[in-house]
DNA sequence: ACTAAGGTTTCCAAATATGGAAAATGACGA
DNA sequence: TCGTCATTTTCCATATTTGGAAACCTTAGT
């Protein structure tokens, strides 16, 4: 898949907030879909689609286990993003410094969860 | 404006290929709305449209001086991004070591442009 | 004031995105 | 095989996005 393609298709999925909110319940750990819907109080058919477009955008894998089927962050895709955000904007160059120090604070504010 | 707003705004803005191509022309300083949609070669009146979705996702700014406008990056916009990236990707919890390392490998890579 | 240059907005048509309901698929278990 | 559960896909209606052309501002320059 080309770059753009896939930036185009990161970057979209990421446009809709209830698909972030998607992102958000996942960072707790892998859910069926089924189970995602309900705590989003989404339809089904609806949150399908929408996790079909997190899948596309490659931010979720998706897998099969018995009837359901199971998602979970797909991690290897920030790191595209992150480089796309290095290479374009001009504040990170040379500004790793404050970066780190802005990531620990954030890491401070958040404190204790994610698996 | 909201945080979900403004992130909506902002991947939605990214979402697109030719968005991309005119933030990645910014980065090498500012220019007019002309100037820019000559060098990608669009229709002056679609790039306004872009450039105007770009100013809504914040990602850019402009600035009248004389009959014309001239844009240039914004650069706050992607810390916000980046606290997204670390409040909702388990994966750079707890890994600072590795995206230290991984943004001054880009730095190497990258090397010599940006103002 | 007149004219032109630089952008923006409006209007239109075509393409895409979205949600819900219902039909269709796939994977068990009896 | 039949029925059921979990999910996907299809179909439909509505809404948003996009590009181009043309009309419309705004700011010089004369």
């Amino acid at each position: 898949m080309e770059n753009d393609d896939k930036l185009d298709a990161v970057f979209f999925a990421l446009s809709d907030r209830r698909r972030r909110l998607l992102l958000a319940e996942l960072a707790g750990g892998p859910q069926s879909i089924g189970e995602l819907a309900a705590r989003v109080g989404m339809k089904i058919s609806a949150a399908s689609k929408h996790i079909s477009l997190l899948e596309a955008g490659q931010l979720i894998v998706k897998s099969k286990r018995g009837k359901e089927t199971y998602c979970q962050l797909e991690l290897a895709i920030w790191q595209e993003v992150l480089s796309f955000i290095s290479m374009h904007s001009a504040f990170w160059s040379g500004r790793f410094d404050e970066l780190e120090h802005f990531l620990k604070t954030q890491e401070a504010v958040n404190g204790s969860h994610h698996s």
